[in-house]
DNA sequence: GTAACTAAATTGGTCGGACCAAAACTAATG
DNA sequence: CATTAGTTTTGGTCCGACCAATTTAGTTAC
């Protein structure tokens, strides 16, 4: 998908690296096209295409007068994975709310596909619990089964808003996770308390104590994924950028003005 | 945002239209650049333009070869306002997936913000939760309060995931629901049971709870706005085609991607 | 008939120059 | 100081051209 062979995408993925480290204070002026050709050596064309690029991530905003960068705040999703590709690691902040936010979707997912589920397919998720049950192997063989269960609740509510945001969040995150290969030690005892409990839930269709289950089992699985990659390179802790070395979401966390009273609305 | 004016969104709009609406099958190459000018009598640049907006819609992919429609599943979360403007009346399923899934991110703000929030911001909260629930005016004063309340639990949570997903959301959902300027005739006993239940787990931290309570009270809201946008005008319930005539997401029930036809309502 | 190979046509990616309308900037004006 | 008029800059569009890669058509060999 991301075609980083074609100029205006490198051109798109320098100017999107240096907006999101700040080298732009918001709502400023971006260079022009024509300078910013000049700069890349390249013709306007080029880097027009890059400016509605970034446009459609939602990091700047290009009209008659000038582009001008937007607050992160009011971004695309689409920026997550090149947020989160910033450092050298991924940050822990940005991965625990991935995980949780993934989560709570599956979590949904669960409950409609339980008010929906046909008799086989009721006896199809019930199967794939019990197969999960009964793994004894590490992380590795149960993440799997674990993404197929959570895949097949997906296919049973049929929530075209869910998936598609799922499809942004997964290509946003597991790229990077899986470059990782990290390894992480997940606590199998609240991953068997919530197959119990799902065991249980779901023949009885409570969707809400379903859901809890998934909840439960995604918060052993994102304190897990947090602590595999916690450790990060402290020596190479101020790649960012000078001053706000550790600072990976500068954004949000300072200005607390996302409580705008009617600016719902760009 | 809606840069209607230029040539190019245009352009965009209309085709994106068309893949929406079914026009070209999936995989299907769209015609070429140029011969795509001509239709339009506009230079290859703006269509140019124009398919590198849909390409980060994704609905298309653009390569050397030729530019193929993808698959509606895996599109990004910008086609679902278009996706719920091709008709006269948003499409009541797609309604109803919007809110839930919107719940469900809002009660897992709730969770995460009752996790970390302090004693000012709780009773804050609380203040807030009693004011909504001595609300007596009707739809239109209490949702307000009620999106300034869920605003300031997504404050204090901090989620950037989940802000950034809102965002996308709202941008394509308020818009259609704000143009419709529909009055929902909500269930007042479940708002208030889930004010009494967000009343009780608020002073106690039950993120849990508060989260249950949170979706109480969405599911309510969408049952009184599916309600409220269902009596489409059935003289021109054939717009979309001519032999799915009530389909709306006819893409995802073919690929068998969706074995359920989703039959939830009609 | 089918498979592999080759050549031509098509397609996207980029370039450079050009024009226009609208916005941004500047300077003179009251 | 606020207004206004004029100039510069900027994005939006168009044209024509070239290249590299793909697709397609044609041909050959098995």
């Amino acid at each position: 998908m991301p075609t980083g062979s074609t100029l205006s995408h490198e051109i798109a993925a320098i100017l999107r690296g240096e907006i999101l480290d700040q080298r732009y204070r918001e709502d400023e002026r971006l260079p022009s096209e024509r300078v910013m050709a000049s700069r890349f050596n390249a013709s306007r064309g080029a880097v027009r295409e890059a400016y509605s690029q970034l446009e459609q991530l939602g990091i700047i905003v290009v009209l008659p007068g000038g582009a001008r960068v937007r607050a992160l705040s009011s971004a695309s999703i689409s920026v997550l994975g090149p947020l989160m590709a910033r450092g050298v690691s991924p940050d822990p902040v940005l991965v625990r709310q991935f995980l949780q936010t993934f989560g709570s979707l599956a979590a949904q997912n669960v409950r409609e596909a339980l008010a929906c589920a046909d008799a086989d397919q009721l006896n199809c998720i019930r199967e794939m619990v019990v197969n999960l049950d009964n793994d004894t192997g590490g992380f590795s063989t149960a993440i799997p089964k674990w993404q197929r269960l959570l895949e097949y609740f997906a296919k049973i509510a049929g929530n075209l808003v869910i998936r598609l945001i799922s499809n942004d969040l997964k290509e946003q995150f597991v790229a990077q996770m899986m470059a990782l290969a990290l390894q992480p030690e997940i606590d199998k005892r609240a991953v068997s308390r919530a197959l119990s409990e799902l065991r249980e839930s779901v023949p009885e269709r409570n969707g809400n104590r379903a859901a809890a289950a998934i909840i439960l089992f995604f918060d052993a699985l994102t304190e897990s994924v947090v602590n595999a990659c916690q450790p990060r390179d402290t020596s190479r802790a101020r790649l960012g950028s000078q001053a706000n070395s550790g600072v990976s979401l500068p954004d949000l966390k300072r200005d607390g003005r996302v409580d705008q009273p009617t600016r719902t609305l760009t």
